[in-house]
RNA sequence: GGGCCUAUAGCUCAGUUCCGGUUAGAGCGCACGCCUGAUAAGCGUGAGGUCACUGGUUCAAGUCCAGUUAGGCCCA
């Protein structure tokens, strides 16, 4: 007879193989067409918000892995929080303004740019974004990724670029924002400012000369007081090197390096100072023989002091500089703030002047003087025959270096020093007191740079940006916690915010200026028309509209005015048609419009106002920021810029950090060394779920790694945990969880109780591992709650009881009330990080009418922690895994030695130390069970007396061994031998092993051997227990 | 060059938040075996680590301190 078909064997449609490339899309597509976004969303409408505001990715160019482990992290975290019972809502935004694009519109257009216009540029570019915008949508979608996508935020919607400019006003209107001078990379022949993109650097040809600057007779005396040596006959000069010679008209300084020693240098009739180290070299070079050093002596010695520029009637002050090198020149460095990045940084800090006397063609202004006309770098000549004619050049040569050129006409670039408008970090400004509600309110009124703001400007004392910004860094949760060392180092140290840029795709800078007198007009009504334009027709209203339309009395006064938030407007609050004409100060009407474009980081860094407090479903400060570390000098940094500086308080309740993406080895990621891997490549060999486990799987506060044996591990790892879900569901299939239970918790056996008990812990280690953003914690605690607790123990020994008991037994329905209750609890589990597989599994769990169409609409499994609150159970188990392991090691002996295959061919025949022998006898059928073999006996150890009280058998081990050997079937000499060497254990003082051939014959049915085996006639191949079982 | 961070088996992680305490653990992978009623599955056993390196503090250091090396992010 087959008794095969009297068996309960697992059976399920749930695949095995889970083709994820292939099933993946089609469980996207389910999603889409039943709204489940929206579903979640409906369903958790009333419960408290979390709210997580996505950091906008630059739309620009396909994903790689930074953007996918990103927007996974954002969508575990969302996941985890919905089935937490929190309502969040996602709204995913794009970064659209900005250089990249800009440039790779330049491309596409090529000659034609110059053609069509800054208008029809600007739509250029906004296709672009919007072509890009849509491929990234898909490719973020494929990843799994809940959210809004069909409303996301653009930094291009006319609204948002409607709040980009409210917000410049904003900062504008309380005295932050200022024009002055820096230096930028500029190309005279193209006559437009350049971004270091936009700068490659080729080998260039310069002169290279040595030019003396006078000490002051100040700085002399000073010098020789402590230096005695130094000659009154003898003037001095400090030498300073140079390639750009007509930079030396800026010159304003002479830097020399703090903590270095420098010369005074005889020879020819003078004394040159330059640093210690150079002497050798610049002499060499100089060809000047017959030197002598006189002295040496530390920078600290000069700085302070004054030397004279070579040619013009300007002291040039001694400033330090930790930039000045001693690998090359003289250690003495001319310092030029209009037209160097480092000298503009020394200039800031010494207060020196800016000067930059070259107009956009590259050619001197008349504040050159002499040289006022001709082009710099044919001026270098005459500069440098000037110099030798007065006698400050000391030697002139050509040097050729790397050098910057322009990238499309490959002229050499310069820097040169322009207008830019600055947010100043520590001007004494009106900024907000931290009012938190004020910011909440969504009907605030956005049109209007209204009357809250002229309370703020009345009443709040001054204060500076950047004091005010690291006062509020203190009140974030920056995790890890390092976050806020590191951010709170670079806003302590960072430069004014340069807001301006020379370009054409972004917002322009909204501001209004004096063509007579340079005054900038700081008026709200001005603002509040540009922001009611810009949300009507977008930045592009700025260079489609005349100036009038935004300064002049409103030209065409909107027929729908709107609900009005504030009905008694204070005296600056908004248009009004009979406002006379905007003036400046100084009665000037000529007033003109700035044309620059604002720094993108202000962009985003506005989102909060743009996006969290205009949209009804969110709310503003954020509960969440998530990016990567380099953003605490990107979005991190301009949101709390703007937040400050706007409201007074940070947009973000905790800021989360992840690091980057590198390779196996821990490399980053380069196209140049060639190991980039393509998120879409992965997708299509393992599914994004692997790409969402990988993600899950590391700790992402340090680096993550990735490569091929990560994601075969991966691949492995999801593979073990399907098919553990994947049996958990055959086993299931003849259940109906709506039944009244079998039996009650307590009276299950100690092996459903152990498994429940571990699941308890595995619920609350998962819980506090999402509650901590821990997700590796979650990945490693489901991961080995499946290979070990599960698959390796509970399911293997669990079976024999659903295989073979029948169908309706109520250890069988109680084993089945456990699976189902794991089965519907790590599918809730790991749904934030393994959402594919939670959602097709989700439709093979048996349903009890009440059961929720999708895993996303519920929750995580709700606690039970009576379950460990026994806490001799965990510690009976603790000692049943203990004596496991030492008998499958003696299992394991047995095996190699040819005296068992399966565990079921065994008997085991233990003898403990009296420490242990309670324990064991008290649980012997558990452990048994847990061993699964077929007999099981206890017996004394050699030479012991019976202990009182207990049953165990009173033959000696020596003699049960013998035996043993005898009574086993294929009993031989041979045999015997083997057997008589019982495992004897390490880990259980006491504990010896014998493992031999159990008693009796191999039932059919359930496969253990058995003496009932053979007894029944009519089923003489199966057991006593199997009899009854088919009955 | 500066700021912040990281370093535990081939891989991914633990190693009891700040106040150090037995022989440093897990899983995977690998090797060897078992099973053939989870089967392109399942089970078992085993071998893998000078806790990056050097020095210091201490009775005692993976853990604390300093330096070095390698790597990452951001600046210069």
């Amino acid at each position: 007879m087959d008794y095969r078909a009297t068996l309960n064997l697992p059976k399920t449609d749930f695949p095995m193989k889970a083709n994820l490339a292939q099933r993946e899309p089609e469980i996207l597509k389910k999603w889409e067409e039943e709204d489940l976004y929206g579903k979640i969303c409906r369903i958790s409408a009333d419960r408290s918000r979390y709210i997580l505001h996505d950091g906008p990715p630059y739309a620009n160019g396909h994903l790689h892995l930074g953007h996918a482990l990103n927007k996974i992290l954002k969508d575990i975290i969302l996941k985890s929080k919905r089935m937490a019972g929190f309502n969040c809502p996602y709204v995913p935004g794009w970064d659209c303004h900005g250089l990249p694009i800009e440039l790779n519109v330049d491309k596409e257009l090529g000659e034609k740019k110059a053609a069509i216009g800054k208008l029809a540029f600007r739509a250029a570019c906004r296709r672009y974004a919007d072509k890009w915008v849509a491929i990234q949508r898909e490719e973020f979608k494929r990843l799994g990724v809940l959210g809004d996508w069909q409303n996301p935020y653009l930094t291009t919607d006319y609204a948002y670029e409607a709040a980009i400019a409210r917000e410049f006003n904003n900062f504008l209107l309380r005295g932050l924002v200022s024009r002055s001078r820096k230096p930028v990379h500029w190309c005279a022949s193209c006559r437009t400012a350049l971004a270091e993109a936009e700068v490659e650097y080729a080998d260039h040809v310069s002169p290279s000369i040595y030019v003396k600057f006078p000490l002051m007779p100040t700085a002399m005396a000073t010098l020789r007081e402590q230096y005695p040596v130094l000659a009154p006959e003898w003037p001095m000069a400090a030498l300073i090197w140079t390639t750009t010679p007509w930079t030396l008209p800026a010159n304003v300084a002479v830097a020399l390096h703090p903590d270095s020693v420098y010369a005074a240098v005889q020879g020819n009739g003078e004394i040159l100072i330059m640093a210690e180290a150079r002497v050798e070299q610049v002499m060499a070079v100089c060809a000047l023989t017959g030197y002598r050093v006189l002295v040496t002596f530390p920078a600290t010695a000069l700085l302070g002091q004054t030397c004279r520029h070579p040619w013009l009637e300007r002291e040039s002050p001694i400033v330090p500089a930790d930039y000045v090198t001693l690998e090359s020149g003289s250690g003495c460095v001319h310092i030029a703030p209009g037209h160097g990045r480092e000298d503009y940084f020394s200039g800031l800090k010494h207060q020196l002047p800016i000067l930059s006397p070259v107009d956009d063609r590259g050619h001197f202004t008349d504040a050159a003087g002499p040289y006022a006309g001709m082009f710099i770098l044919k001026a270098n000549r005459q500069i440098i025959a000037d110099l030798k004619q007065n006698g400050a050049l000391l030697d002139e040569k050509k040097l050729t270096h790397s050098y910057p050129h322009c990238w499309r006409c490959k002229k050499p670039v310069i820097f040169r020093a322009t207008e830019q408008w600055f947010i100043g970090m520590d001007v004494a400004a009106a900024i907000p007191a931290d009012r938190p509600a004020a910011l909440a309110d969504p009907n605030r009124p956005t049109a209007v740079v209204s009357s809250a703001l002229a309370d703020d400007l009345d009443h709040n004392t001054l204060s500076t940006l950047r004091s005010r910004a690291l006062a509020a860094i203190a009140t974030v949760d920056w995790v890890p916690r390092w976050g806020r060392e590191r951010i709170h180092g670079m806003v302590a140290g960072r430069p004014d915010w340069c807001l301006s840029r020379q370009r054409a795709w972004g917002v322009p800078i909204t501001a209004v200026w004096c063509r007579d007198c340079g005054r900038v007009l700081n008026d709200a009504r001005i603002a509040a028309r540009i922001s009611e334009l810009f949300r009507r027709e977008g930045a592009d209203a700025w260079f489609k509209r005349q100036i009038a339309d935004f300064i002049g009395p409103n030209p065409e006064p909107n027929p729908d005015p709107g609900p009005d938030p504030d009905p008694d407007p204070g005296p600056n609050s908004g248009p009004d048609a009979d406002d006379p004409a905007v003036r400046c100060a100084c009665g000037s009407t000529d007033l003109v419009k700035e044309e620059d474009i604002l720094d993108v980081w202000f962009d985003s860094g506005v989102s909060f106002a743009a996006v969290l407090s205009e949209r009804s479903e969110l709310t503003s400060p954020a509960d969440l920021y998530l990016e990567g570390s380099d953003q605490h000098r990107g979005w991190f940094q301009s949101s709390l810029l703007a937040g400050v500086g706007t409201r007074g308080t940070v947009p973000y309740r905790t800021v989360l950090t992840h690091g980057f993406v590198v390779d196996g080895r821990g490399k980053k990621m380069s196209k140049s060394i060639g190991n980039v891997i393509a998120p879409e490549k992965i997708i299509k060999r393992h599914g994004a779920e692997i790409l969402r486990l990988w993600t899950a799987s590391e700790d992402y506060r340090d680096d993550i790694r990735i490569s091929d044996s990560i994601l075969k591990q991966l691949a492995d790892a999801y593979r073990k945990i399907r098919n553990t879900v994947r049996f958990l569901l055959g086993n299931l299939q003849d259940f109906d969880p709506a039944a009244p239970r079998a039996l009650a918790e307590g009276e299950m056996a100690e092996l459903d109780r152990w498994i429940l008990a571990r699941f308890e812990q595995l619920k609350e280690r998962t819980l506090a591992g999402y509650e901590k953003f821990e997700f590796h914690q979650v990945y490693h605690g489901l991961y080995n709650f499946c290979t070990v607790s599960l698959s390796a123990l509970y399911l293997d020994i669990v079976k024999d009881r659903l295989y073979t008991m029948p169908v309706d037994h109520p250890q069988r329905r109680a084993a089945q009330a456990v699976l189902y209750e794991i089965c519907d609890g790590l599918l809730r589990l790991m749904a934030p990080i393994l959402s594919f597989l939670a959602a097709e599994a989700w439709d093979y769990l048996p349903a009890d009418g009440q059961r929720e169409s999708s895993v996303f609409l519920v929750s995580f499994p709700p606690a039970k922690p009576e379950r460990l609150a026994d806490q001799k159970l965990l510690a009976r188990w603790k000692k049943i895994l203990l004596l496991r392991a030492e008998l499958t090691k003696a299992l394991e002996i047995a095996r190699r030695d040819r005296v068992i295959g399966h565990s079921l061919d065994a008997e085991v025949v233990l003898t403990v130390s009296d420490q242990w022998v309670e324990f064991i006898t008290a649980n012997q059928e558990t452990l048994q069970t847990v061993i699964i073999v077929s007999a099981m006996r206890i017996v004394p150890p050699p030479g012991a007396s019976p202990s009182p009280g207990l049953s165990l058998s009173p033959s000696p081990l020596q003699e049960e061994l013998t035996k043993a050997a005898a009574v086993g079937k294929q009993a031989d000499s041979q045999q015997a031998k083997k057997v008589e060497s019982a495992y004897a254990s390490e880990e259980v003082a006491g504990l010896r092993v014998l493992v031999r051939p159990a008693v009796g014959d191999k039932c059919e049915r359930c496969w253990m051997l058995v003496e009932s085996v053979g007894h029944n006639p009519e089923h003489p191949s199966i057991c006593h227990r199997c009899l009854e079982a088919i009955r």
